[in-house]
DNA sequence: TGAAACGTTACCGAATGGTTAACATAAATT
DNA sequence: AATTTATGTTAACCATTCGGTAACGTTTCA
């Protein structure tokens, strides 16, 4: 999954502390939403159901402790991963925060390194659950995401990461026309703007080393991997 | 044996994190003794003689290594199991921990769920007999991360620590691509910032080692390692 | 037929990784 | 404690390849 896709829900009573979390976690390409206290991050997690909550644990009325228990309650978010933000040395809100059920914690002060390594940290253990078994398999071809290799019978194809990447999406569906749009935000990701041939071009070399026949052109539309 | 008369030694400077451990255990059903120092341990584990007990590393006047060390002189004390605790990725430690007599480490922070089941396969292994399975074996090679050893079909292998890391993590999942993110993570820790290049040369010489052929990049995507 | 969309090729620059040596630091040895 | 050795990291440079674009060719369909 893209970091496109992912979701970060962020809860502190502190528009300071929001900014900053905000800041560099979405320039990291995650997709972030807020809250300023518990009752309005229950509605959100529910709203957005986020992969990961960063909770901050002083908050008036509803702490983070409270907030997080009543999370954990909500069958959906079971498989979200909670962490709190504590002041350095709260060791006691740490303790508390596990028995409620947080996966982790991040101290303040916040430096931004450690927290984007410590987010991508815990997001891996998600998606390595996701991962693990999603071997796309497509005809004869066998796409392995975690190998980044792909099968063709008996012979192994290693292809650059573009290539895989449009491979691996236009595989994951066959039959379905991916649109060009769709295929420049999943493979290339929104920022980068690329010329109007560079799909092409990657369609050419796949078609070139999986088989002519295996890609199909939807005019004015996009392509469709078939088997 | 019954859990009731099986005799947990906590050690940790602490409150906080004595408390949490004891709380968790005790509803376990362990009989629970604690120390906030070495000297404190080393008396109560004579009085007591607990089958387990949990060594915090990092403490004031004696730390756990050298507590361990002492622990170990003692005779009675020889079937006594003995862990660490350590924060995540305060690799040293645990090296120095096992060459400290070290049967296992825990690490921090703690979860609940986590401590209780580990004690519980820590306990279930002294019942049974000594049996370690932390072994990696890929290929023609044994990676035994107890003694920091790597067996190449006879021949023994001593490697530096990062190489050894760094092997252990790749074999760990043979035909897995790593990333380079996730190595930094996992090899150097996620407050370590290091350069660009190191783990290119770290992999360079593991290859010099081990064979050129075990270890694939994948470009613009990391590394991976094939039996 | 001609405009729009896609296909193809060749080429270039930037990104990425490889390699070596030098430097820094930690460990071991005396 | 001083010296030597081993390990870890960085810097500098090289080699490769990947990704993208330009330019032109081809198909499609009104």
């Amino acid at each position: 999954m893209k970091k496109k896709n992912t979701k970060i829900l962020l809860v502190d009573d502190e528009p300071d502390v929001l900014e900053i979390l905000s800041y560099n976690l979405s320039s990291e390409g995650y997709q972030i939403f807020t809250a300023n206290n518990g009752a309005k991050a229950i509605k959100q997690a529910q709203k957005h159901n986020p992969h990961l909550i960063i909770l901050d644990v002083m908050m008036p009325e509803m702490d983070g402790i409270e907030a997080c228990e009543q999370l954990r309650q909500i069958p959906e978010l079971s498989e979200t991963i909670i962490t709190f933000l504590t002041a350095r040395g709260e060791d006691y809100s740490q303790v508390a925060g596990f028995e409620a059920g947080a996966d982790d914690y991040i101290t303040k002060p916040i430096k931004p390194k450690v927290l984007v390594s410590k987010v991508k940290g815990l997001l891996r253990r998600f998606k390595d659950v996701e991962l693990s078994d999603s071997n796309i398999t497509a005809g004869n071809l066998v796409i392995n995401r975690e190998q980044y290799k792909v099968q063709r019978g008996k012979e192994e194809l290693i292809l650059p990461r573009k290539e895989f990447e449009l491979l691996a999406l236009l595989a994951s569906k066959p039959g379905k026309v991916f649109k060009r749009d769709e295929i420049l935000d999943r493979v290339w990701g929104n920022e980068v703007v690329v010329g109007g041939r560079t799909i092409d071009v990657h369609i050419r070399k796949l078609r070139e080393k999986i088989g002519d026949d295996k890609f199909k052109t939807v005019k004015g539309v996009g392509y469709k991997f078939v088997i």
